[in-house]
DNA sequence: TTTTACTTTCAAAAGTTTCTGAAAGTTACA
DNA sequence: TGTAACTTTCAGAAACTTTTGAAAGTAAAA
């Protein structure tokens, strides 16, 4: 396969696998342009190999690098930016979670916490105030679980999870 | 806080989670309606609950059903057919694995082995293919610990990960 | 201070997904 | 076999999301 082809297939596939995960088409083939660019590329440089507007550019890369999936670098001598991506895995997925805990998990655990008020008197509100409990308590496990993800380092985290599923 | 009040807040939350999950909002709203009803309810009741039509109630039904999020329920004496919810919330979890792993991962496993045939004999193809070797071995590895998390059964996951997190 | 090189914004256009409801299909019983 | 009760399909409508590009903004250098 040659390498041209190789890399439209790799940015294709990285953007329908970003949509479906809360990251748009194109801030995700932006991502995967800079992952597999071994030199940081300047907003133009991304606009014309992608083929995409300034504006469309413009945004994603912002929201990439609010997300922490992607870094400004300023080379001595040149006035525009440039932008290279985070390349450690563990690193993308984390910041990944980070961002949905917050946009997901927590407003969830907010919405159960103001519903359990729900008073039951009646096989129905028994019901609902059970099955609210229930996802509470999952909420909140995977809420810490994610947490602990979050803060142990990458080699903590692959040798207890490598050795949990040996 | 009123049940009725509840209900609605938690069938809309439900809906919006699900909409960042792959699952349709309507698709997680009757879920949700399911979840918290004590009976099982049919398709016509399920319709008139939510506000919505016939197509899209039925539509999402059968697609709850495929997911395995949703079950038939025949009642004797009846000829409607009636549904209940999967109540198990680690039941839940497991079966969204399931068909995002199938969709989203395993497609990726794929285009990664293809791609992954690109020569090497420049410093781009060089980034490219070491890019794609290190996606590869933590695809690979996500698969196979999400594989074993869906075979073992609820509680060992819960234990082990208590511990783990502990 | 003016020019130039870039970045940011935003309203409208294009594209995508979801929803509707009428029509067709199915099944169960009289 | 006919009819009534229910389910499924699908084309067009509505809603939502993303993209464009022109205009405005900013800041370094001339």
């Amino acid at each position: 396969m040659e390498l041209d082809e190789g890399k439209q297939k790799f940015i294709q596939s990285w953007g329908t696998l970003g949509s479906n995960w809360g990251i748009n088409r194109t801030m995700a083939q932006i991502h995967a342009l800079l992952l597999i660019c071994p030199e940081a590329l300047s907003a133009m440089e991304i606009k014309e190999q992608l083929n995409i507007s300034m504006g469309n550019t413009n945004m994603n890369i912002r929201s990439l690098i609010d997300w922490g999936l992607v870094y400004k670098k300023l080379k001595p001598g040149e006035r525009k930016e440039f932008f290279v991506a985070e390349k450690d895995m563990w690193e993308v997925v984390k910041k990944i979670v980070i961002q949905r805990k917050k946009r997901e998990l927590e407003p969830v655990i907010k919405m159960l916490d103001e519903i359990s008020a729900v008073q039951g008197h009646c096989e129905e509100s028994d019901e609902f105030c059970k099955v609210v409990k229930d996802i509470k308590l999952f909420s909140n496990k995977a809420d810490s679980i994610l947490d602990k993800l979050i803060k142990a380092d990458s080699n903590w985290f692959m040798k207890s999870f490598i050795n949990l599923i040996k």
